[in-house]
DNA sequence: AAAGTAACCTACATACATGTCTGTATGTGA
DNA sequence: TCACATACAGACATGTATGTAGGTTACTTT
């Protein structure tokens, strides 16, 4: 590859890294909208402002793009809402900063990317179906310790096994999302309601909105 | 290929209704596990053992035959899962008793397709996509009404409006059981969990499955 | 039993999306 | 300034899916 001495300005570079963002931004735009087998790649590089020839530059083939995109949204979803939960202390407390973060996170159409590409490949043995349920299985994980953690200080009720509140608890993050998109305030309310019913935790008091 | 009982002589009607019912198991599997645009009409035909002839006779094209599907799993979901709820005089076990018995029917997997359409359609303009809502939407009044009624009865504490709830509500059915199908018997617990959750209800006691 | 109709299959015409290839302009290092 | 690399556009070849039209088998009616 090219060597990059640093203090050196890469022009190249950038608008590499430029034209990247804006296709798998609008890539992830479009695979939410249409599904991955029904959005063209021109519709895609048009929207973004380029034609396929850039796209096909950048990503060897659809499949590709398709992987930079969970890889994207993973990493995004990550910095705002899983670091900010990693940060508590107290598992409960995590798996609710969470879920909030989740909400917030959702007011933008493109989180949809994920429940529409898991959609069409969870059946299959596909590369993007197998990086979808590996991002999964690592929240899963994730969430399945705090779970076990917290039922065994006694912050909540015994229950099923964590692993499988952990599902229900991702699931739930995704399906309640997908439905209450945009509906802000109450998207916040009801998933934290939803989360903690689902944790055995008692509700809290309802304060209507000002 | 189709053998028929020996001495019974087979209507054309009964024939028909035969295949058509054939065709749309497997377009619902087939949606469900490929998305429409992914899933190739061929594919849909061969898995019920016939041809795409058999298919363009007995409806007009694939939008025609997604509605059908549509229209048929609303169909089995209502007299499976709506009607039993709607047998329930109090609301609040009217919720409880379809959530329950939407676990239950969503062990086939045939359940998921509904999600799958919708995440294809509900981007655009389209007539699947509007059917899709429609059921939505009729699904939703009906549960609004309960929680309404449910909130002025005092039956459960006040939250956020009831139309928003049952938009959660629904959500969180579908979420759930996408992530949890056929992890029983927890599905139900945890369904039913998240279901007192958004509705504000105290958790029950947790009783371990034997 | 013959004629007619419905169920179903095979072959084809068409459209469209992907991926590849070539061309062009602009940036970059020597 | 020259040689080369990179960013991007546009045309083409290929595969595949839809929809249609014509034919064959199975049932129904008279």
């Amino acid at each position: 590859m090219t060597a990059r001495p640093e203090g050196v300005r890469e022009k190249q570079a950038d608008r590499r890294a430029r034209t990247r963002s804006a296709l798998l931004e609008s890539a992830a735009r479009g695979f939410s909208t249409y599904g991955y087998g029904n959005v063209a790649l021109e519709r895609v590089a048009a929207e973004a402002g380029y034609t396929r020839g850039a796209l096909y530059h950048l990503f060897a083939n659809k499949e590709e793009l398709a992987l930079a995109v969970v890889k994207w949204v993973e990493e995004t979803w990550n910095a705002e809402v899983g670091a900010p939960a990693a940060e508590e202390a107290d598992p409960v407390d995590a798996l609710l900063v969470m879920a909030r973060g989740h909400a917030i996170y959702c007011r933008r159409d493109v989180a949809r990317v994920m429940r529409a590409l898991s959609v069409e490949f969870s059946g299959q043995d596909h590369a993007v179906g197998r990086a979808l349920t590996e991002v999964i299985q690592r929240l899963a994980t994730a969430c399945a310790g705090r779970i076990a953690a917290a039922q065994e200080s006694g912050a909540i009720p015994p229950g099923p096994p964590p692993q499988e509140v952990a599902l229900a608890y991702l699931g739930t993050l995704e399906g309640l999302m997908s439905s209450l998109a945009g509906h802000v305030p109450h998207d916040v309310e009801l998933i934290e309601r939803a989360v903690r019913g689902l944790l055995g935790l008692p509700p809290k008091a309802y304060r209507a909105e000002p």
